[in-house]
DNA sequence: TTTAAAATATGATGATTATAATATATTACG
DNA sequence: CGTAATATATTATAATCATCATATTTTAAA
């Protein structure tokens, strides 16, 4: 067997990282192939030994851009300082720093809506770690699915529109109000 | 001067419905300037005596579509035979019929994330009805500006959420807890 | 009924794309 | 060091798209 152990499945997981920034920045439809490739530091071509097709790139980059975000917030709930930690993953999903940078940012503000129009494939695994993450805002927030879902809905709208709009006060304000709300929801 | 009074006009009106109706069933990029042609009932060969490009019809089909949705959501309001009137608002917004309606509904669950890349010219058009958006939001609700923001983050993000996924019993959820918190939100 | 301006249709261009076929390069192992 | 399996690169294909150039149709008014 050429090429080192594990050769291939590292390269493979480049392709989704590639995939999975480049996705969030521009959208599914409007980033090549070939654009990603050469993000992982290779040409368009090996790309089917890779993948049976963009679909499933597709899923993949989802399933592994969510985690990664969990894992974030995660981390962000842990290192807060004050309580309830819940407020930590609330500044941080509504921040300017998480709304300007939606390359390494969360997928559900940035490609839902193309989602819905996805194959069943792609849309069993977003609905999969969708799932995971409704069940990690109510763990860290301390409280029932159904607050959590609608906390999560809150929170993926209010980026939503931020980033939508031209003007940067009226941003501004969609992301303040967002989470006031999301902590007023939070404290019953 | 051939051609009626006003043909133009109303052919333009006309490829402005259509691309409306097509770009929030299937988003901007994949829909083709020779569908919306067709959709008009015309042939792509006249699409640049009427726009200048694809991004200008964007533009004017963005104005038009909120412009329908807050004349549909103020009837709804007007219409409601229970106080508050924002209720009807919301359980419009929040209705199995509305999330499985893309095609006639709101553009900001099905076009925000793609026009956050769109030219400036359609981003100040869209933040320019996202404002009328907020400002009938809180009038009707008799909400400040900033509860009315959140008011309708919420909608959105319940919405966007609601059709990214697979599951219906899910999908319903997010519905049910959106508009439980967002009629919480308005009794403050 | 003719006509000419205005509207629309047909056809062309050049770019980009997903995907496939084929060629070349890499490297663990004999 | 040679080799064969495996990865990757190059090239090809066929489709689609925005946009443009040109041809044809329409109809208000003469």
């Amino acid at each position: 067997m050429p090429y080192p152990e594990g050769h291939k499945i590292k390269v493979r997981g480049k392709i989704i990282e590639s995939a999975a920034q480049a996705f969030r920045t521009n959208g599914i439809r409007d980033i090549s192939v070939p654009f990603i490739m050469k993000g992982a530091g290779l040409t368009h071509g090996g790309f089917y030994s890779h993948f049976d097709n963009k679909e499933q790139l597709v899923a993949e980059a989802c399933r592994y851009a969510i985690g990664d975000t969990i894992a974030y917030l995660r981390e962000a709930a842990e290192k807060a300082k004050e309580e309830p930690k819940i407020h930590a993953v609330i500044d941080y999903y509504l921040s300017q720093y998480h709304r300007d940078r939606t390359e390494m940012g969360c997928i559900l503000p940035a490609l839902s809506s193309e989602i819905s129009r996805s194959s069943e494939e792609v849309r069993n695994v977003y609905t999969q770690e969708l799932e995971r993450m409704i069940q990690f805002i109510s763990d860290v927030g301390g409280i029932d699915r159904s607050t959590g879902s609608a906390l999560l809905s809150t929170m993926v709208g209010s980026l939503v529109l931020a980033r939508s709009v031209n003007d940067p006060a009226l941003s501004d304000s969609l992301l303040s109000s967002g989470k006031r709300q999301a902590k007023e929801l939070v404290a019953h």
